[in-house]
DNA sequence: CACTGTACATAGCTAGGCTATCTATGTCCA
DNA sequence: TGGACATAGATAGCCTAGCTATGTACAGTG
């Protein structure tokens, strides 16, 4: 009853459109989301497979393929090759990929500063929430992907989605 | 100390930028974000210039020109010739158009209902709270630019917020 | 009546995203 | 062992949202 849920998730996906656009123009116009958002993922994951970068941004592996090589022209990334499988290469974010990637989050920050400036604590503590909250459910509801009986995934996913909803303070460490 | 600043608008972007991909997948291919989008602003503030279009949707107005005459052309949407300013041509959402958007909010609602299913009322509100205390920053933070009295818009949007936050069922005329 | 400013349109570019397809490698089974 | 199928990633080619720079028409003002 606290609403309906379809007029939420309406509001949910204008508001983070608008707000995306607002972070377009707030930081640093030479690189785009799409390389933070990639980095982030490497960040987070370590090294990792072309495809699971794929899976993880929600793009397509020849949408991955084109990032993580500008990513690694950029020096912000470097491929490794998989002993175990010659067809894989795995990617990790390099040193100086993670210092631009905490930069970028700092310009950023800064730059968002006068529009979340003025805010209660009990509004901030709102969306720190939401924000965990969300990413649980990102996070969660994730395809498994990785060698997953195929026919179970897709209903398994969504319960174990369910069942990890409770989780609003996550462990500090999940941040990218 | 509910948390820093810095790391939260951080976080708050990155999953809003996952949260985007999510949602391109999740509804209606055919059309783009930036088309549901511009037609939100339509049906949000009725007949308006382009400039105000652009301004409000964060983009140049040459993009804001060409998602218009997307619209036009579509048929979700009509120039209106402004009598006093042969310059300027408002434009408004046709009901095809308020239609459309409908029918795109409750696709793309049925569509995210898995991963959001399960959530408990609390964490609904959560989410419904801090949609709202964004969208008032992003409306507050607006360039007010529209013969708005200007000071008073952004403080008394903000206090407005604050005082939302315990209320879950929004007055309803807000959405788009 | 010329001059500056404003509202929108046009041109041309970049980059992210996609599908379709190819290559190379791995795996499995007769 | 060798051939058939599966899988990981790369390549090619396209579309569209976004941008800047610039043009054009009208408004307003001395």
């Amino acid at each position: 009853m606290p609403s309906d849920l379809p007029a939420l998730l309406g509001d949910l996906i204008t508001v983070n459109h608008r707000l995306a656009r607002v972070a377009a123009h707030a930081a640093d116009g030479r690189e785009s989301p799409a390389v933070w958002r990639t980095l982030s993922v490497l960040r987070q994951l370590g090294p990792i497979r072309l495809g699971e970068v794929a899976a993880r941004s929600r793009i397509s592996q020849p949408t991955a393929t084109k990032l993580v090589t500008h990513l690694v022209e950029r020096g912000w990334a470097a491929r490794l090759a998989d002993p175990l499988d010659a067809r894989v290469t795995s990617t990790v974010i390099t040193p100086t990929g993670d210092a631009a990637l905490s930069a970028w989050r700092s310009e950023l920050a800064e730059a968002l500063l006068p529009m979340f400036d003025g805010l209660a604590d009990a509004e901030l503590t709102t969306i720190r929430n939401a924000v965990d909250i969300l990413r649980d459910r990102l996070d969660g509801s994730e395809v498994p992907a990785e060698r997953v009986p195929v026919a179970a995934s897709a209903a398994s996913a969504a319960s174990a989605a369910s069942a990890a909803s409770p989780a609003a303070g996550t462990p500090a460490g999940a941040r990218a």
